[in-house]
DNA sequence: GTACAGATTGAG
DNA sequence: TCAATCTGTACT
């Protein structure tokens, strides 16, 4: 995989429909992060999807509006990143449409490309542990509020779809969001079955 | 201006 | 099991 080359990519057609559809099906799919001449790349194996203003884990339950996560009311396709407990960076893309604030939320990536660069930010030699969460991905990438509100359907960082899915999904109730009354056991997370990437619990 | 929670991680 | 670490948000 070129630096350079062009991508086929996911578009803004597929990044327009809902949460639950762009989650499933991103699984399996590529996401490449090209800056700085350095290409990395690895397959997305857990996903999480939040559905917003009916959704009590969403930033925007109840259609609340912060400087933060007003971008989640825009158009399909951008990306939504924010600072956790001051020092991980939590990545997702905006889905649906305009006044929709869903979002997808990365959990997990299988590393592909780049994993000497991924190796040193993260400062360990083990492969499973370079990206089997949503803050060690980020950090193996070097995601950052630098990506705020990026297009991923641009350059820099995006969707590669993969044709060939031989894996089962498997549902579950999302991860830490207990504080959530209704909607904490939604089955809104997603991972690709006997993955050796997922995050752990 | 102050207070405090947090879609996690890593050490113990 | 539990503290790190600091921004965004809500409050005075």
């Amino acid at each position: 995989m070129a630096v350079n080359s062009t991508l086929k990519r996911r578009s803004r057609i597929f990044f327009r429909k809902s949460a639950e559809y762009v989650g499933k099906n991103i699984l399996g799919d590529l996401i490449v992060v090209r800056r700085n001449k350095k290409l990395l790349a690895g397959k997305i194996v857990e996903t999480e999807s939040y559905l917003g203003i009916k959704d009590d884990a969403s930033h925007s339950f109840q259609g609340k509006v912060t400087p933060r996560n007003k971008i989640t009311y825009g158009d399909g396709g951008f990306i939504y990143v924010y600072l956790i407990y001051g020092k991980y960076w939590c990545f997702n893309i905006v889905v649906s449409k305009e006044n929709d604030p869903q979002t997808v939320f990365i959990r997990a990536i299988e590393p592909l490309e780049g994993i000497n660069v991924m190796r040193k930010r993260r400062g360990t030699d083990d492969i499973h542990k370079l990206t089997n969460g949503p803050c060690r991905w980020t950090q193996s990438f070097g995601i950052d509020r630098s990506f705020f509100g990026k297009d991923i359907t641009l350059n820099t960082i995006l969707i590669v779809p993969q044709k060939h899915k031989n894996f089962e999904i498997v549902q579950t109730k999302r991860v830490g969001v207990d504080y959530a009354r209704n909607a904490k056991n939604w089955p809104l997370r997603f991972y690709v079955k006997d993955s050796l990437f997922i995050s752990k619990r």
